[in-house]
DNA sequence: AAACAGATATATCAAAGTGATATATAGCAG
DNA sequence: CTGCTATATATCACTTTGATATATCTGTTT
């Protein structure tokens, strides 16, 4: 995980549409992207104070309320920085799968553990898809729209893949129960 | 990544099948189960002497050349523990895809650097699915072995998503080239 | 109007994982 | 005998995670 940070880009591209403070940050991120990238605040708030030293954000002081709230904006620098990492055609891209990681231990302990454990990631799997198809029907109709296109894209490859994963999870379950293999 | 330390478990999984030193752990990890789990020496040298201290594993000395090596066998807690943590039903599977971080900013620059973007990453997997293909093909005709059977579970996950990743890119970059969503 | 719950908001920390680097030896090819 | 690659352990800075601390604002109940 260590040398490019990537929650630096994730608040760039989010501030890109909007100014947000690092709370917004943190729910347009568990909202909208965190079936293929998470973010907490313990390294939102410190990147954000970073990237204001670096002139890529900069605070514009709203304190409508006396509450505390810092919201952030990007600025020209932060800008370019973004197009840049996203012209790099370079990309990582890695899943890391705690079922599998006991599926293939699985031969340490009864068949039925393993059953189980595919049993609990259909569940899983069937509700996220659940909520990634809402998103699509409801992004499909506004395509026009470049924002809601791209969207709607990252979200047809989470439909598309969890589909996919049903389809193994029933395959899985077939092949663990067949006595001739037993 | 706080709180439970999987690469304990991915260590105990490895040593239940055989001894091995850190080193051939990090080979095993990087042959067999790189696509859903990555090790680390960073990691591995570590866990393995704080769990020689918390008596999981213990060294056998076997210097038969002058070169340094040390292997480690599992012992019967390490092995309790390996199995504790695998009938726990809770899993942590997540992924981590830059390259749908990139699509989903891709509003901000030119939709052809999102194409090329998409391209890369279908370049890269077909070519990890080839691989898995190749391993899938090798351990179909042994599935009697139970060992062999859990490897090929796990493998057949890959190929059936990469499959849909592969038919994802075509469709997403179909998309993009529509001049009406333009 | 007091009491409470829950959402908003920032900040910090220990622990886990990453990726790079340092160091040294063994084996093999030219 | 020189250089290259594989083996082998160890360590370090840095990134991310997940939990916790602290405080305020808002709406609801009593």
């Amino acid at each position: 995980m260590a040398r490019e940070k990537k929650i630096d880009m994730v608040i760039l591209g989010l501030l890109s549409h909007e100014d947000l403070s690092g709370y917004d940050i943190k729910k347009r991120i568990d909202s909208m992207i965190s079936f293929f990238w998470k973010g907490s605040f313990g390294n939102i708030y410190p990147a954000l104070k970073d990237m204001e030293d670096n002139g890529l954000v900069r605070k514009i002081s709203k304190s409508d309320s006396g509450r505390e709230k810092i919201i952030y904006k990007i600025t020209d620098n932060g800008y370019n920085s973004l197009k840049l990492w996203l012209k790099n055609e370079q990309a990582v891209n890695e899943i890391r799968y705690e079922t599998l990681l006991k599926l293939f231990f699985g031969g340490v302990t009864d068949r039925s553990v393993s059953i189980t454990n595919i049993e609990q990631f259909e569940k899983k799997v069937k509700e996220d898809l659940k909520l990634l198809q809402g998103f699509c029907d409801n992004l499909s109709n506004h395509l026009d729209n470049d924002d809601h296109l791209y969207y709607y894209l990252t979200a047809t490859f989470g439909v598309e893949t969890y589909e996919a994963y049903l389809k193994w999870c029933i395959k899985a379950k077939k092949m663990l129960k067949r006595s001739d293999l037993k």
